[in-house]
DNA sequence: GAAAACCAATTTTTT
DNA sequence: ATTGGTTTTC
């Protein structure tokens, strides 16, 4: 007790030991905010304030969930396995496969993930033969989860026009075909169990009366519903505890909703609200630069970080020449940290958009430096292994008609378009599921699908008996995709994640509890029998928290579950120590000693779409605030006077965050050769390490020349301020610009009337 | 049924 | 420039 609470600040401490009621916790980056939430959390259940089993916690990610996990267990002396501690989905996964009755789902229902979702999209527009030109299958899903985000279903959609009624019947359609094939998408996951516990008052009351302390984390990328889902376990006489940074929010293009901090403030009379402002992570100077630039937004919470740690180095902005040397430069910078001694996990590159990572990663390769690119495929979403898991899902339910249509020909056994044709009019003609249809097809497509089909019973009586893994060994041979990759020139690599999978597998097993005998198919009912019995109240069957997941789920339902919910690690080299590059959006909650923030250029940070959406700029501004946050001991901050995007040279503005950003705070640097100095000096330009860039910029340069001006050039206007010149044409008395004013658009100018001035880069004082 | 040719799109991402 | 998806061709 005493060392749960030892080194806590006051405000942490306060929060620690807040009363059972609601409460809002502003907690800015780096103050400490998993902290407070695990030791709340322990803190409740070491003073006998709730058993373990009263407690309900929820997170985004997967990792966080695994973190708030591991950290508890650390500090109890208790099996944190049972607790009630995931993500809104995976939580809701449990309620849902414990009451799939009540929830009017198949036992064996199975999570569409967003490829799924899509694909199933455009089957269904296909079938029903609309003009996908017309009604775009991304769009259509985005409108489905968007309704469903604000609890709708499509009967409650209100029909403004002819082409929104058309969305609202497709919409009804889907969720139709999806009740058919026994699935259901990430957001129906939620809205069912909302739906579930509105309708049905003795479950609501009994899970009502059992989560006493709800926590929630990340509270400020909670979507509507999520909210609604709050409010609705809470109920009236359960402690909210929900912990956020509005400042941090970064994730409103995916529904999320900052408004809800101050809903929750207002609509549960929230009467604690503390604000965690002491930061451990950055030094002063970086810490400065994220107070300031934030402060530029409007409709904040209002919180000003502060640290104990002194002013430390300041923030080193750099102005590159082009996005290759902005990278070498980069690369220099990393090497002398190394050579200071720093690890190489310890300094993270981060940039906008995933498409600047390229040229970073083409330099790296060739310094040798190792590095880990995050946010590539991740391990479930490779093509076998998608092959593999529809194989499985289709011995778990096999109306799952994505399942079907991805491996009924896969390895190819002749079952062309024109069988799956007749197949899918049959099915629509019963409206039932393709596999179901199968016997109504008649003549040669009847007989190979029914070979198919046949396949299927094969593989599901073959491994009755067997646990996943070995169903998954036996699975992979049957269904002949370790046979077809064999015969495949490239195939080595797939059959080794597909024994990968194998391993996944046996790895579940042991770590959800299962016994590692336990037959993969084993359903709910008889694996209760084994362990703890289910609970009934009221007529009600009831799982409780210490129950294992082996009591709502069979093995192979959980596993698929598990596929759908967590996409697995991309799985970089792990282990060694490497350089770390990732978005600024992946970056969130982590930390470095050593952080570059790159492109920092008018169009892409802020990015050029966010001009015209709602609050879109300050959503960047927070974003560029995740990443300045990011660094504890250095951070650089890197532009380019060109860059490629698309195959085509840019010149781009350096972005007006540089504005926002305290000069004092601020070191700038310049390239080791004047940038006006171009032609002739290549002994001892900054190019000497790419000579073919050199020699591209250089050639560039002269045929882009025109007069005194040169394309790229900053220039200085009276009315329209900095901007960059983009293109030049015409020459003597004709000369003109395009000249790339960011804030203020793109302009011809005369240049024989226009009055500009030449900006030179700035340089360190 | 598979390879070649063509064409559009291209911020951020977790579940 | 690159990639993913679709259509055409062998």
């Amino acid at each position: 007790m005493q060392t749960l609470l030892e080194n806590l600040n006051p405000e942490q401490l306060a929060a620690v030991t807040l009363p059972p009621q609601h409460a809002l916790i502003l907690a800015g980056a780096g103050s400490g905010k998993t902290r407070v939430l695990t030791t709340r959390i322990a803190w409740l259940i070491q003073t006998g304030q709730v058993s373990p089993a009263g407690v309900l916690a929820v997170t985004f990610t997967n990792k966080a969930a695994k973190e708030m996990m591991s950290r508890l267990s650390a500090m109890l002396p208790i099996n944190t396995r049972g607790m009630w501690i995931g993500t809104f989905h995976g939580l809701c996964n449990r309620l849902l496969r414990a009451h799939y009755r009540d929830a009017g789902l198949p036992q064996t229902f199975q999570i569409l993930d967003s490829a799924d979702q899509l694909s199933m999209i455009k089957r269904m527009l296909k079938a029903l033969n609309v003009d996908d030109e017309k009604y775009p299958p991304r769009n259509l899903m985005y409108f489905i989860n968007n309704a469903k985000e604000q609890g709708l279903r499509a009967r409650d959609v209100e029909v403004n026009d002819d082409y929104n009624r058309k969305f609202v019947e497709l919409f009804e359609f889907y969720d139709n075909q999806c009740q058919r094939e026994g699935v259901v998408d990430f957001a129906e996951l939620l809205l069912r169990t909302y739906e579930l516990l509105t309708r049905n008052q003795p479950l609501r009351e009994h899970y009502q009366g059992r989560f006493r302390h709800i926590l929630v984390d990340e509270f400020q990328d909670t979507n509507n519903l999520q909210y609604n889902w709050l409010k609705l376990i809470a109920g009236k006489g359960n402690a909210v505890f929900a912990v956020g940074d509005d400042d941090q929010s970064i994730y409103a293009f995916r529904g999320a909703n900052v408004g809800n901090m101050i809903a929750f403030e207002r609509e549960f009379n929230v009467q604690n609200l503390i604000k965690l402002e002491q930061n451990y992570r950055s030094h002063g100077h970086i810490l400065d630069s994220a107070n300031t630039l934030i402060a530029n937004n409007s409709k904040r919470l209002g919180k000003n970080l502060r640290t104990d740690a002194g002013h430390g180095e300041q923030v080193r902005v750099y102005e590159a020449s082009s996005d290759i040397q902005e990278a070498q430069w980069i690369i220099e910078q990393v090497k002398s940290l190394i050579g200071e001694g720093m690890l190489r996990s310890e300094i993270a590159v981060l940039y906008r958009s995933n498409a600047q990572s390229r040229v970073i990663e083409h330099s790296l390769f060739n310094s040798g430096i190792p590095y880990r690119v995050y946010g590539g495929q991740r391990f479930f979403e490779r093509a076998e292994i998608k092959h593999a898991i529809a194989y499985l899902q289709l011995m778990d339910n096999p109306h799952n008609d994505s399942a079907f249509l991805r491996v009924v020909n896969f390895p190819t056994r002749g079952i062309g378009a024109k069988s799956i044709e007749q197949l899918q009019d049959a099915a629509k003609q019963y409206g039932i599921s393709l596999y179901a249809a199968v016997p109504y097809v008649a003549g040669k497509a009847g007989t190979s699908l029914g070979g198919f089909v046949k396949l299927v019973e094969a593989m599901r009586f073959e491994t009755q008996q067997l646990p996943l893994q070995e169903l998954v060994k036996v699975m992979l041979e049957m269904s002949g995709l370790i046979p077809h990759y064999q015969t495949e020139k490239e195939g080595a690599d797939r059959i080794e994640n597909l024994e990968q999978l194998v391993s996944a597998a046996m790895l579940f097993v042991s770590e959800e509890g299962y016994g590692i005998d336990t037959p993969a198919y084993l359903g709910p009912k008889a694996a209760a029998a084994s362990g703890p019995a289910l609970l009934t109240e009221d007529g009600v069957e009831i799982i409780d928290a210490d129950t294992p997941l082996a009591a709502v789920m069979s093995p192979l339902s959980a596993f698929l579950s598990h596929a759908s919910l967590e996409a697995g690690d991309n799985q970089a080299q792990a282990g060694q120590d490497a350089l770390q590059l990732m978005t600024v959006h992946s970056a969130k909650g982590l930390e470095f000693d050593a952080v570059f923030i790159t492109g920092l250029e008018e169009g892409l940070f802020p990015h050029e779409n966010s001009a015209q959406e709602e609050g879109g700029v300050e959503e960047e501004r927070r974003l560029m605030y995740v990443a300045i946050t990011r660094a504890k001991k250095r951070l650089y901050i890197t532009f380019s006077q060109t860059r490629m995007l698309h195959g085509q040279t840019r010149y781009n503005m350096k972005s007006r965050f540089f504005d926002e950003l305290p000069e004092h705070a601020l070191k700038w640097l310049s390239p080791k050769a004047q940038q006006h100095h171009w032609f002739g000096l290549k002994s001892q330009s900054a190019w000497d390490e790419a000579p073919e860039a050199a020699a591209n910029s250089i050639a560039q340069s002269f045929s882009n020349k025109v007069g005194n001006w040169r394309i790229g050039e900053s220039v200085s206007h009276a009315k329209f301020g900095e901007g960059v010149i983009v293109n030049l044409e015409g020459s003597g008395a004709n000369m003109r610009a395009h000249i790339n004013f960011g804030k203020h658009g793109m302009k011809l100018l005369d240049l024989n009337i226009a009055k500009l001035e030449k900006l030179a880069p700035r340089l360190g004082h």
